[in-house]
DNA sequence: GCAAAGGTTGACAGCGCTGTCAGTAAGCGA
DNA sequence: TCGCTTACTGACAGCGCTGTCAACCTTTGC
């Protein structure tokens, strides 16, 4: 009946001086398994004894043990992220989503960054979570096709933003249906009269980078039309800005770049060879950052809402985790192309 | 000597069917303690033990077990990072610096995120963490000052970007010299001529936007100049934009903003009052966002090496957790003026 | 008033690993 | 050759917790 501060009780014997389920039992009068099962929130225990249990809980400072009990349970409620190395927007924004996510279903978030995607340093990543006992993984924003063949992956409940190569059912796709997204793009491009229509690309070998080229060209070729020339950047503005440098008004009256920050740019780079945005030359990002409607020429993107994502993805492999089979193994959110200010009619192909 | 694939071997016991150290022991034909030894590249194992030792990891495919491991060593080599939940570019680009240097030090980097700085919400974050074993906390880009006295984060190690209220020698701030950061735009703007200098700062419950704040405001004392116009903003786009539409060019030629997304949005909102960005008003942004250099006005900012943040951050913790004290309870580390196009002369105050 | 059923509690083993310490083999000087 | 040091190896306990199971204490029905 000890309801003195924290640092209280001096019978405590845990190595690290912190109560340990004994001290609370001796604490309340009660068997340690009794304590356990308050702690845990197991039915038949008569109220009083809980409420003496969570006094003495309370007065000693008691928190349990999160490696004991992983190593006597075999779960440790803990769901590990890859993601790739880089302060861009896009991987990052659906981060904390993801945390809460987690929060919120009872996992821990265990962070690990990749540089690139190569096998090996894929690897070395899956095994640092692995040793940290994760119980799924989410691999976001990372390049190309994971090839999961024999790795130690290959039993992990997975879900990716990229195609895995595996049959295994504990692995499932959930990403923005970026294919749509540029479709939306180059529609709206169409529409407005464009017909010579650019594409400035991320890096290919990203498979979200590829997925948007395809919605590019796959809506062009629906509507009649010749692709018009394809840029590759790495993501950066910088990269944005080069790459547009290098086309001309002549190639193309519009451009579809597959994110905003590029897509920024382009912009200034198209400024600085004269010409006018939206009149010379429509610009369409991706993304939707928070910025990308507080620019000088207000930019028409492409929004995907990572929240959505994440959430998702933190559902999905918690399906997994609890051994429930994916119902689909590919899930595409929806994105929604917003119109600012950066695209117009085009006056030169008046339809 | 059996050397086939991961999965081979049925004599495995663990409960999950992944192999313990004592299957090794008994795969190699040694006691488990010496697969312990030689797992944890102890000194005293004859080489020819150890290789075969090794042989038998591979062919099993043995990972230890954090968890047993976490529960008899008491250490768990992870580290807590408390973040505010939003998708800003400050907080999130030291991020994956944070975790890279963790991971080199031998560190997890287990995340958790807080809506805001209240009591609560870091009284919530904090026992999560410290449920799960954490070694250290990292607390960055939350807002306010911590009050920590009697929590159950007095004892911890702890590194805060925020002042704390505590004397506890194990906590240490480190951040990027926000004063000097400010001081740099103020006198800069000054140099070109201005003399009604604004400040539209981030939300000032933040530690960080205070700071920022202070730095102007001595600047312009120093300066022998009247403070302009204080405005306040919540860090994003959209506010920046609203603080500005209310700034007129009678009461300052020149703005000093806490981040480049807000000064993004207040250029926006100038320009359109119909102020020509530099000539009609210099702003100056914080951070140095990487698409700063790429605005169609590129901005004059205040950089701030979030990577050096986060990695000295994580030595020192790292220090703290294995017992050395610190050496400084502060750490400011310095900031650097990128002087670009949204600043010029002011020629209205031709000094 | 008694048995059966159900609610409540605790003793005990053991999760997979490492620390301690004792024991055995090898090296070495006299 | 012996005795002593040093290099290696393994038996065993126990980290803090939960699962199992047996024991006990209430209720309830007749």
């Amino acid at each position: 009946m000890n309801d003195s501060a924290v640092e209280a009780s001096s019978k405590e014997t845990s190595k690290q001086g912190l109560p340990r389920l004994a001290d609370v039992a001796a604490h309340a009068g009660v068997s340690s398994k009794t304590v356990s099962r308050v702690v845990n929130n197991e039915a038949n225990v008569r109220p009083q004894v809980r409420a003496q249990v969570l006094r003495s809980v309370a007065a000693l400072g008691y928190r349990p043990n999160a490696a004991a009990r992983a190593l006597v349970t075999q779960r440790t409620h803990q769901i590990g992220l890859i993601a790739t190395a880089s302060s861009l927007y896009g991987p990052t924004a659906g981060l904390f989503s993801l945390e809460q996510a987690a929060w919120k279903a009872g996992y821990g978030l265990t962070l690990t960054t990749v540089q690139e995607a190569s096998e090996a340093q894929l690897g070395e990543a899956i095994h640092y979570l692995m040793v940290r006992g994760v119980e799924g993984v989410i691999v976001s924003g990372v390049a190309g096709v994971l090839h999961l063949g024999t790795s130690t992956l290959a039993d992990m409940p997975l879900v990716s933003t990229s195609p895995i190569t595996t049959e295994s059912a504990k692995h499932v796709l959930v990403d923005s249906d970026q294919v749509a997204g540029t479709r939306a793009a180059v529609r709206h491009l169409y529409n407005s009269g464009h017909r010579l229509i650019a594409h400035l690309a991320g890096p290919l070998g990203w498979d979200s980078a590829a997925r948007r080229r395809d919605g590019w060209r796959l809506e062009l070729e629906d509507l009649g039309l010749h692709p018009g020339p394809l840029l590759e950047g790495d993501w950066s503005p910088r990269s944005g800005y080069e790459a547009a440098l290098t086309l001309d008004r002549t190639a193309a009256t519009a451009i579809v770049v597959a994110n905003d920050h590029m897509a920024m740019g382009a912009i200034r780079a198209f400024t600085e060879k004269g010409l006018h945005i939206p009149d010379d030359m429509s610009v369409v990002g991706f993304d939707d950052v928070p910025e990308a409607a507080y620019q000088i020429v207000p930019l028409t993107t492409v929004r995907q809402d990572f929240s959505s994502v994440a959430e998702r993805s933190v559902h999905e492999l918690i399906q997994l985790i609890e051994g429930r089979p994916a119902e689909e193994t590919c899930i595409h959110l929806p994105t929604e192309l917003i119109v600012r200010a950066s695209t117009a009619r085009c006056f030169g192909n008046p339809n």
